[in-house]
DNA sequence: GTCTATAAAACGATAGAC
DNA sequence: GTCTATCGTTTTATAGAC
């Protein structure tokens, strides 16, 4: 009877799976516990507040970008450009994988204004994407540049989601893909 | 006192301010009121629901866009290249003047998956806007490539506003300009 | 007296927390 | 499951302007 009914783990991805879908302020602990087949009251057995669930929740997805995404950039079995394409191509893999786009980008959007509770992670998310990015276009251009293509990438990236979730048309985040390469290719 | 204490537009433009600022969800009905000095109950003498006034907010802010901002990409006392620069340029003036960036995409990101309601209307503001963005990129460009460039900058500006939230760097939003006026000038 | 915009109170439902 | 607070909403009453 002291048997966990689901670990924590799985707490988390039924979390990340709700508020990347519905977002944060939409998404009521009765949903959650409900996703988990949980009672509400044995929720907080895992978590002490919704707060601090989002909290582990922004912490795992990081975790899993920078060892299974961003580490891509660093792979130096791979060309510079095959890296870039890889990563990216995960990148939007991994995002579309689940509905909802991206996590980071959509709490930006939804909390950033309103609390500065999850400011610190979701920076350092972007910084890490930044920092992978930039590495590698610094292989074909400049410092300035290559961090200048590098903004460009995941300031494109994030819009992409926004068109389509309206349009419902995937063809956004292709081109995403196609033109960051088309960058790195470019005569210098 | 059966005299209006405040205008039905004054209690759009609060609704907007709010809604841009905290997001749908995160703003309540007491937030509204209290901003227009009204009480709960009292707010319901304007509009019927949150629901209608979210509605009625992005009517207003998709009326303004298309006599104040898109309609600069018609205005033919002026160059194309002049009107594609006036035009994003006011876009990115307009949703800078108050906090939270651009209510359209904040609302595609926190709604869409969650109700269709306000689905078409911010489709109609995005169509809008990119008809606007590939007339003038036609003027130099074949169809297929002006469509594009639309797609691309309007992107961009819209992931500009994540970065912006996180950073609270604005350098974002001219980066965007700056490479949607270099990409109508590149040489074909 | 009849409007109507407001305040005030209270509704049922649901939020997060225990 | 129970708690309390607050949500969006509805109802009732009041207070000028016609």
């Amino acid at each position: 009877m002291p048997i966990q009914k689901v670990t924590k783990e799985e707490v988390v991805k039924q979390a990340l799976f709700l508020f990347k879908k519905q977002g944060y302020h939409r998404t009521s602990m009765s949903d959650l516990s409900a996703a988990c087949g949980l009672q509400k009251g044995s929720f907080y057995h895992y978590f002490t507040s919704k707060d601090a669930l989002m909290l582990e929740v922004l912490d795992t997805v990081h975790q899993y970008f920078a060892t299974r995404v961003f580490a891509i950039a660093y792979d130096e079995s791979l060309m510079p450009r095959e890296r870039l394409e890889k990563m990216i191509a995960k990148q939007i893999y991994v995002a579309a994988s689940t509905e909802g786009g991206c996590l980071m980008g959509n709490m930006a959007i939804e909390t950033a204004l309103v609390t500065q509770e999850f400011l610190p992670k979701m920076r350092e998310f972007f910084e890490e994407y930044l920092r992978a990015l930039a590495h590698l276009y610094s292989f074909k251009w400049e410092p300035t540049t290559a961090q200048k293509l590098a903004e460009q990438a995941i300031v494109e990236y994030e819009g992409a989601w926004i068109m389509v979730k309206l349009t419902q048309n995937n063809h956004f985040l292709q081109d995403v893909l196609q033109r960051a390469l088309d960058r790195f290719d470019a005569v210098n």
